[in-house]
DNA sequence: AATGAATGAGACTTCATTCAT
DNA sequence: CATGAATGAAGTCTCATTCAT
């Protein structure tokens, strides 16, 4: 029960907003009542933390996977971790897109216990960054903590329109983004 | 008074979100009464749109007036383009930043006049990339949509971590992110 | 400028009703600013009265001419009497449903005005009943208060429906409505 | 409770009108909270609803138990309206008075469901009528629809000047609203 | 004679949360 | 485990009225 009223919520989180669902919302969609939602979280805002912290450690986990691969080398784990991202809107866009915009809802508390999850998952892109650098497959002339940046933008600006159904696969649109990347776009 | 509700508004808008500032907390603000809001706007949501408009207004014009300049390459105008997103921050960066959050909380009707509005600023980006690719500046081999959306994706996404007073500026970001969008960061 | 807002406030509130129909509507109507509504009426309150007032004396004014006239008889005088309040809905039919609908939101000083006219104006009917019974001319063996209530219902509910250009003309309405009055109808 | 916020709505609504009743004035006299009632009624709109669903039911139930009865002639079953009619303001005043007066405060949706009860009702009287005059027990010379519209104009007016504790009792009103429509006040 | 900015009280409504059962 | 009644604070909005100009 408390899993579905999670997935459950998420959907609403992503279709609505955070403040815009309401409790009731939520558990009309489970066709039970408000009591048995403070049965199983304490308030609002822990259901919110709990699907925070459960996708920013999936996504760390699957990230730190891909790092730790010693069969591949950096650009590959780059487009590796490129594609995970704009793959993931497929099977857990709604996750993504309630991650990235109301994390703000959270408190103080709540955000000490995220922030850092949050920080590392970039650092961990920035390493690859890095240790490609260090590796001589990146050039060395570009700040890396610069270019992590933007390369985070890239994908995690396709939540705003990646549609997966469109025209383009998730596979297609992060080669297209990895070839950007690695080589520009100049001719 | 109107304009200095809107600017008001932006700052709060952007610290705290649009559903979670209420009209009780823009007029302490400015030290006046519920009822003075409701003279100048009909409602809340107009607001909001308002200070859509003029911003997306405001940024076509600037933009239309980079494509337009004949003195200067596509790379040049993309290079334009980026700096003058970036560069937006330190003037423009909470009306940015409210724009691309709070967009939802517009209705249907509100929505019609804004979206073609925020795609012509996307498909202007777009006819940069398609015209310097038929003049021979930019590589063919990518479509340019998806390049577009890369491009913009990494800029926009600049909201949310550029630091007006951090260690770089925003003409140092725009040329890091020119560079690589241009030459790739493989070595 | 003050009869202009007169008439105007009667259609408004026959239409909408005396509270939902704001001072902003009726200045809507004729293009001038609240300011203006107030150089003329205390309140939107004395507007009222004075609606009433017009009302209710011309009413009487009327119907006082009807009983005056010596060359009529009573039953005649009836007819009168209820082809005036019939008519009155093409002519006046909104004052008059301003009149019977709005009268409680008057305050009790200005009902003290009020109530003694429209008692004057049921007991001048009631006047014609009576005299009409002691001439002989009505049947003495019902009350006339209830009687005179009775034809005032008759007359007045046709407020509710009675549609100007309807069917039936007024001259006709007062005519049926005459000789249920006078022969019954029973066969 | 739900029945209980009724109650009392009616009362306060037959005293001050529907506008001129807060939800607050409402709970107050209940001694409980305003969210209460937004337990129990999704708007205040939706409870003059089911005071005047409730209302015209009752009313058509009863008024077709009178038609209905097969041991009655049609002027009899007329005096039982009649008397129903005026007899329900002590019982049902408050209840009627709101139906009557505030029944322009229902949006179309809400009024397409009253609007046909209470055209039916209307429409049983009218079929007393005219089935009396087919069995040869009405005069015939008078057209059914107006003459219909006269006595329920006559009896619903005495919504406005009834007192339940005055001179005259229900069943004397009654009594003599039905010989002044039988008969006629012709002496 | 008219304007337009401002007020402030009060309206309806929503909703997270509590708690006895 | 779950319900359903109740709360109370806060939110958006309306509007009659005032007043300096």
């Amino acid at each position: 029960m408390k899993d579905l009223m999670m997935e459950r919520s998420i959907q609403l989180f992503a279709q609505k907003g955070f403040k815009e669902t309401s409790i009731q919302d939520i558990v009309n969609e489970l066709n039970v009542t408000k009591g048995t939602f403070y049965y199983y979280f304490k308030s609002k805002q822990e259901l919110l933390m709990d699907i925070h912290l459960q996708y920013i450690e999936r996504l760390i986990e699957n990230q730190e996977a891909i790092l730790a691969d010693k069969t591949t080398s950096y650009p590959e784990k780059l487009h590796s971790i490129i594609f995970k991202l704009v793959h993931d809107i497929e099977k857990e866009g709604l996750r993504a897109k309630v991650f990235f915009r109301e994390m703000r809802h959270l408190s103080e508390e709540h955000l000490e216990q995220i922030i850092p999850k949050r920080d590392r998952f970039k650092e961990n892109v920035q390493e690859i960054i890095e240790k490609g650098i260090e590796a001589g497959q990146f050039r060395s002339d570009l700040p890396s903590d610069i270019v992590t940046l933007g390369i985070l933008g890239m994908t995690n600006w396709s939540y705003f329109w990646f549609q997966p159904d469109g025209e383009k696969s998730d596979r297609e649109v992060a080669a297209i983004f990895y070839k950007m990347l690695m080589k520009g776009i100049e001719s």
